[in-house]
DNA sequence: CTCGTCTTGTA
DNA sequence: ACAAGACGA
């Protein structure tokens, strides 16, 4: 690629690549536009714990962030740079490296989260060289998909037609060949004295089965998925007793260790090569909700804390510490609703049909607020997202702008039965109800006493008894609903 | 203004 | 069948 010299900079001048949910080398425009205009780059990582934010990193995001730097690291080296780590407010680090490197200019990845754009917005007024921003984490700019009356998009389906009408998203481009550093680098910190992998107790045991971040990492989770897992992905991606069903790309999406564009060109390829024309349907679809989520909160900065629909704040959320202490440890005695939550535990991850059905136990069987369910998986998940976690959770609960009518209650026992007819999942995560026939694995608070003894399982021993009765938390959840929410925008109307 | 449309459900 | 409108062209 020829070098432009007329333009920022000279080819020996220094740019800072600032990188964030970005962890990446390859389909990287940020990186990409600083190594056409400037010569040498100084990519930095800035950990900055300083402001109160209310969605710091969680433990889960913080061992996988750990992790994908550190193969960031290597990745850098292998092209003769290196990743400057530092930690502390990321307004004077940048400036302060700006001027130690004597860079020209600064590059960094465009992103949707409202605290990490003023942050930007912060760190441009400081810095005093130019800032450039680029796309790197979603397929299309958020500016260019409006309504034919110039709006903004709140409902799912519109948007993604309008993106789908969209010119195809750029190819994605190789990973520089190599990264030229100046002279100097300055100095970074330790990863290891970050701190960021967890003490004792050490719960991530779990983790290292699933998962490798990293660049690298995804790329084998995008290619394993796309060889045998896209045909039929429509419905495979329902049953969560099939670990590979879904793409179980979430956390490497996250934090950008591998671009939509790359899987978006690279899954239409491979289902143009098998004609798997329904699963690139659902696939992109997905996608795209993926988009749609970074679009919303970036023009619903407040969606992580505040119901899109007003009227949903009316709902009289119970408070209930011990419920939601066994919703989180898995001890509800609803069998799925328990598989998730012990599956979130020890892989940092949950199936998307399983967090549907155990979010909308919380929201409506328990009646416990979405925002703290929206804060338990932010703080385990290892795909922590603010903006998908927050309209995912905004949907479950009803208050989302798609419209997911309230009384649309999942039943666990009927979802159990539909989507892990066989029992493996629930099996695999609640080890105790193995020895019960599938019949009753579901739902053991049914099943006769014979069967019980049979499978020597006393209810309220081995296993909790559930937490509350079905249907009488579904009642509640509707009549809440119907005296908070319908009653009171009625009264606003008139 | 009207009309088609609306991710994932339940009884 | 139910239940609840709202969005967007």
């Amino acid at each position: 690629m020829a070098r432009k010299t007329s333009r920022s900079g000279l080819p020996g001048s220094v740019a800072i690549l600032w990188l964030r949910h970005d962890l990446r080398l390859s389909d990287h425009r940020a990186l990409a536009a600083a190594l056409d205009e400037f010569g040498l780059i100084v990519p930095v990582f800035v950990l900055d714990e300083s402001d109160e934010n209310r969605w710091a990193l969680g433990g889960a995001s913080r061992w996988w962030l750990h992790h994908s730097l550190a193969a960031l690291g290597a990745a850098l080296r292998k092209r003769q740079s290196e990743l400057v780590l530092r930690r502390g407010d990321s307004v004077s680090i940048l400036r302060d490296l700006v001027r130690e490197t004597g860079a020209a200019a600064l590059f960094c990845g465009e992103t949707h989260e409202p605290w990490l754009r003023s942050l930007t917005d912060a760190v441009e007024k400081a810095v005093g060289v130019p800032v450039h921003r680029r796309r790197v984490s979603t397929l299309f700019d958020a500016e260019a998909i409006r309504t034919k009356s110039g709006g903004q998009y709140s409902v799912y389906g519109p948007f993604a037609r309008a993106c789908r009408a969209q010119p195809e998203p750029e190819d994605p481009l190789p990973a520089p060949q190599s990264i030229p550093s100046p002279k100097r680098m300055p100095r970074s910190d330790a990863l290891d004295d970050w701190g960021l992998l967890p003490k004792k107790p050490d719960w991530s045991g779990g983790f290292d089965t699933m998962w490798t971040p990293g660049e690298a990492g995804a790329d084998k989770k995008l290619k394993s998925f796309l060889k045998d897992r896209l045909d039929g992905y429509g419905a495979s991606r329902n049953v969560p007793g099939d670990p590979q069903g879904t793409s179980m790309l979430s956390p490497h999406l996250h934090w950008g260790e591998i671009s939509p564009n790359q899987v978006w060109h690279a899954a239409k390829q491979a289902a143009d090569r098998k004609k798997a024309k329904s699963g690139w349907d659902s696939f992109s679809g997905e996608l795209l909700w993926h988009d749609f989520s970074a679009y919303l909160l970036r023009y619903n900065p407040e969606m992580p804390e505040k119901p899109l629909r007003a009227a949903y704040a009316k709902l009289p959320w119970r408070r209930d510490k011990a419920g939601m202490r066994a919703w989180q440890q898995g001890r509800t005695g609803i069998p799925i609703v328990d598989a998730g939550m012990r599956q979130l535990w020890r892989h940092g991850w949950m199936h998307n049909r399983v967090r549907m059905i155990t979010a909308s136990f919380l929201v409506k069987h328990m009646l416990v607020s979405w925002q703290d369910g929206e804060a338990w998986f932010f703080d385990t998940l290892v795909d922590a997202d603010l903006a998908t976690n927050a309209a995912s959770w905004q949907w479950i609960g009803g208050c989302g702008t798609d419209s997911q009518p309230f009384f649309r209650v999942f039943n666990p026992v009927t979802q159990g039965k539909t989507h892990d007819p066989d029992g493996r999942y629930v099996r695999h995560y609640v080890p105790e109800l193995k020895a019960l026939p599938d019949r009753w694995l579901h739902c053991p608070w049914q099943a006769p006493q014979s069967v019980l003894g049979k499978a020597g399982l006393v209810l309220g021993r081995d296993y909790p008894k559930p937490i509350l009765d079905l249907d009488r938390g579904r009642d509640r959840a509707l009549d809440a609903y119907r005296k908070h929410v319908r009653g009171a925008k009625k009264g606003a109307d008139a």
